[in-house]
RNA sequence: GCGGGCGUGAUGGAAUGGUAGACAUACGGGACUUAAAAUCCCGAGGGUGUACACCCGUGCGGGUUCGAGUCCCGCCGCCCGCACCA
């Protein structure tokens, strides 16, 4: 046998050439027909920032490897990719490099697509999407007007952070103490009039359903669950003592009803028309306008103190005739939530209690803690709000926290105040109408006209799209398109009088609420062709980050809804796998001066104290904590130099490896290039063993022969295992796997190699033939080049998941740890499924037992079959 | 403050209540080589011991169990989310 030159596996040639293969078989495109099992597989599309990093690599990875195994399966399986490609950074860029928003994007689309093309992804590209295209935007825009026709959509005032010098609103994210990120200038409150979509129709459903979804991360239902944030209570009238100008009583809201005879003031918001109407009184314009400045500062709320200021006024106690409770106007009642009013009881709320300390007033406790004493039961510095029995509450004395609620409603409903029913059981929500308005250039014009005479109108589908006009400045603070010479110049569709176009766009997270269903059909004439959504939707598996676990998911399944509202397709929920990996970190690296450094420019040594210099100039460089990577620390690693150093099954590989997809994975070179050695492992094995089967007759493989009976094993419960563990995202597991079969197909090799026979050397291509095929999903390139090398001349990628011999699953004979005191003292090895009496036998016979024994009987023998022995002494 | 998660070798991490440390990385030793890289083989939680072997060991302290990394209670530490939501 002569053995062949084995060239090293080299990807700079081979990855191209597969991708080009697969690109002109149109390999990954995928009809809509049903004669397969559709299966949906979607990562979360990219902003396109010009660049992929890390993390894109990672995530694409993960669906990358499910897309590719459920196609190995037979299902036609939907891959698809776009761009979320409307944003802020868009206008950035054409303030600062005088390039316009749509070159930026599209120049970036090209060589970011570029980049994930390298990678080797199945992405279905003749789907690709980018949602700044009026292609796109015009069917968001036909959503809109539907939504509106169905009343999902609503116009109001609301407050917003408005920055003076940009004249733009800003985000809260985008307000830092108080200050414009990019101006600096303080931000100021307005009340502006507002599109809303309203999400909070279905804050019940959206709460509702979060039950059904089975195959989401419980920590993403549980923040979905806080957002939404239902909580039963009662609104609640309080009688003014009397009247002051209009106002005879006040509404308040209260989770708490049942601690009423502990009440011992009531407090408004800032922003309640109460305290407006006050507001020409100096202190008290004075503590409202204190009260907003510190609102606007996000981070001073945590430690802002409760304040208020009291306004003269009282209203009855509403449970103990006689008796008054004063009124203050407090900053730490929001008017947002409820009505905008509380009544205080300082004994079982933290912040009544801050609040009642600071003002001497009075702290009444009414639930007693279960096993406490009424008599020395006493609140000091910390509120009881756990539960207990109602006392110093008259009729409610007795009942646990529940029945005094339930009672005290009852009490409430059946009186009047104010000609209104005093108290109302109600259920509010945490969850607010979603305000879309954006007052920028690059996103989806809002398809709305308003005029003068007949007010606002939508604009007639037959004009839709309402397209973006290109020839806009960014010279001027403020909206390009209010600023545009002509574009809002247009007649109304009513009267056909003159009107002006609606020049707010819609808020970005509307471009991603609904590009899932756009990929069903992505060139219907209609936003979706309905039937075809419906047997793709729901995604079979979402992937993406943990930073859109909130907003991002919740709008997607409001929009679900909406679109099913309007006949656009018919599902409930949009997602119903969802996972969330982790992000990619790396060490930080700093110079003497302080200066973040590149890792490409650091050269580090030393294994228990390592030690960092400069790669240049050898200056000493300061290692950092392990962080995100991010641009400003500079902790990258450029998925283009890493594809072209070792190849993109290298970086794929390693981005499935040793972390649990979930958690964070820590970017290092040892790691990488532990990858990159086992490709080159696998490469030499496939070659080592193309070798043997040269020399070989064909021959079927023989189960006589004990090697060759473990390695058939080996690879049959391999394939099984690998296949459970994609199914279950459980990628660094199915790695580990892979690894112990590589391991046992070279040791099988050498064996082969020393006592060749035809039936050996069929149960080595066996092996290594279901090694690629289980590798394939995951390193597809070098699977490929492996494949053809076996002498395949159709495409692996075209190939079935390799089928498992179930009876080579099971072993006849079982290994059986034995314990002496839950102790392991020995191992037995006994026929699968052996009664008891023997397996007993057998493990008290060991000597290790004998001797835990020392003669006597045990006084216990624990059995469980075919796993376990445990003998009490 | 509230809610959630996590603490396992030098490191990333395995382990339906049933042999703790699979697999990988780093490390050490060996083979091959003029040499190195690559590749292959071997070793390895800590401790006692010539060996067979024994003791200790999953953040800390208790508990349940024949048996606990896993379940329960109480601490400590780290991470994430929400944050005056009445």
């Amino acid at each position: 046998m002569t053995a062949r030159v084995v060239e090293r596996y080299n990807p700079r040639v081979e990855e191209p050439r597969w991708q080009k293969a697969w690109d002109d078989t149109h390999a990954f495109e995928v009809k809509h027909d049903d004669t397969k099992d559709p299966y949906y597989v979607l990562e979360m599309f990219p902003y396109p920032s010009g660049r992929i990093h890390m993390g894109h690599v990672r995530n694409y990875t993960m669906g990358d490897v499910l897309a590719r195994y459920k196609r190995m399966l037979g299902m036609n399986v939907l891959h698809p990719m776009g761009w979320d490609a409307f944003g802020l950074p868009a206008e950035n860029a054409a303030m600062q490099n005088k390039v316009h928003p749509k070159a930026w994007t599209y120049a970036n689309i090209a060589a970011m697509k570029k980049q994930l093309k390298s990678i080797g992804f199945a992405f279905d590209w003749t789907r690709e999407i980018a949602t700044c295209d009026p292609s796109y935007y015009q069917h968001q825009q036909k959503l809109f007007l539907d939504f509106l026709k169905v009343g999902l959509v609503d116009r109001k005032k609301s407050k917003v952070n408005w920055d003076p010098v940009d004249m733009t609103v800003l985000a809260n994210e985008q307000v830092i103490d108080g200050r414009g990120w990019r101006s600096g200038a303080v931000v100021q409150q307005r009340e502006l009039t507002q599109w809303f979509l309203k999400v909070s129709d279905y804050a019940e459903d959206l709460l509702d359903a979060l039950d059904t979804l089975d195959r989401w991360p419980d920590k993403v239902r549980l923040m979905q669950r806080n957002w939404i944030g239902k909580s039963e209570g009662l609104r609640l009238f309080f009688e003014l003592t009397e009247r002051w100008q209009n106002f005879m009583a006040l509404e308040v809201f209260t989770t708490r009803p049942d601690t009423i005879f502990g009440a011992s003031f009531i407090a408004i918001s800032p922003d309640h028309p109460l305290a407006k109407a006050m507001a020409d009184r100096p202190e008290i314009a004075a503590f409202i306008e204190e009260a907003h400045r510190i609102g606007t500062a996000t981070e001073a709320i945590d430690k802002a103190e409760k304040l208020g200021v009291f306004t003269g006024i009282h209203v009855k106690h509403p449970v103990k005739p006689g008796a008054t409770l004063p009124v203050y106007i407090a900053n730490f009642v929001l008017m947002e939530y409820g009505t905008g009013a509380i009544f205080g009881c300082p004994a079982h709320d933290q912040r009544d209690l801050d609040f009642a300390r600071r003002y001497n007033l009075p702290v009444i406790p009414v639930v007693l803690p279960d096993g406490a004493d009424a008599d020395t039961f006493e609140v000091a510095s910390e509120a009881y709000t756990g539960p207990g029995r109602a006392y110093h509450s008259e009729f409610l004395d007795g009942l646990d926290v529940y029945a005094a609620k339930k009672k005290i409603a009852e009490y409430f409903a059946a009186r009047t105040v104010d000609n209104h029913q005093q108290g109302t059981v109600e259920v509010n929500y945490r969850l607010r109408d979603w305000g879309i308005s954006r007052q920028r250039y690059w996103g989806c014009p809002i398809p709305v006209v308003h005029c003068e005479a007949c007010g606002t109108n939508p604009v007639p589908d037959a004009e839709l799209p309402v397209v973006l006009p290109e020839d806009v400045t960014f010279d001027k603070p403020g909206n390009p398109l209010d600023h545009h010479p002509t574009w809002k110049h247009v007649k109304c569709p009513v009267c056909a009088g003159p009107a002006l176009r609606e020049t707010d766009t819609m808020d970005t997270f509307v471009d991603s609420s609904w590009y899932y269903a756009r990929f069903t059909d992505p060139t219907a004439a209609t936003p979706t062709t309905p039937a075809i959504a419906n047997s793709w939707l729901p995604v079979d598996q979402y992937i993406g980050g943990v930073e859109h676990a909130i907003l991002h998911l919740l709008y997607s399944r409001f929009f679900t809804r909406a679109m099913k509202k309007a006949g656009h397709l018919n599902l409930d929920e949009p997602f119903k796998g969802l996972f969330t990996q982790g992000m990619v970190v790396h060490e930080t690296y700093k110079d003497a001066a302080g200066e973040w450094l590149s890792p490409a420019d650091v050269i580090v040594s030393g294994m228990d104290i390592r030690t960092a210099k400069h790669a240049v100039t050898g200056a000493p460089v300061e290692i950092g904590s392990i962080e995100k990577m991010s641009k400003s620390k500079k902790n990258v690693v450029d998925p283009d130099e890493i594809v072209a150093t070792y190849g993109a099954d290298t970086a794929r590989w390693f981005m499935l490896s040793d972390s649990p997809p979930e958690r964070d994975v820590q970017w290092t070179e040892a790691g990488v290039d532990g990858a990159s050695r086992f490709v080159q492992r696998i490469w030499k094995l496939v070659n080592d063993a193309l070798d043997l089967f040269e020399a070989a007759a064909p021959a079927e493989p023989d189960m006589s022969d004990a090697a060759t009976a473990e390695v058939r094993k080996l690879v049959h419960r391999t394939v099984a295992n690998v296949a459970g563990e994609i199914e279950g995202l459980r990628f660094n597991r199915a790695v580990a796997q892979i690894y112990e079969l590589t391991n046992g197909l070279t040791k099988f090799v050498a064996s082969v190699v020393e006592h060749p026979t035809p039936g050996r050397t069929a149960a080595l291509r066996e092996g290594v033939e279901r090694l690629i095929l289980v590798v394939a999903p995951m390193m597809p390139h070098l699977a490929e080049s492996c494949w053809a090398l076996l002498g395949n001349t159709a495409m692996l990628v075209d190939s079935r998941w390799p089928a498992v011999d179930d009876a080579l699953l099971v072993d006849s004979t079982v290994l059986i740890p034995v314990q002496v005191n839950g102790k392991k003292r020995a191992e037995i090895t006994v026929a699968k499924d052996a009664p008891n009496d023997v397996v007993e036998r057998e493990a008290l016979s060991q000597d290790a037992v004998a001797r835990m024994l020392d003669g006597k009987p045990p006084k216990k023998v624990v059995i469980v079959p075919n796993r376990i022995v445990n003998v009490v002494v």
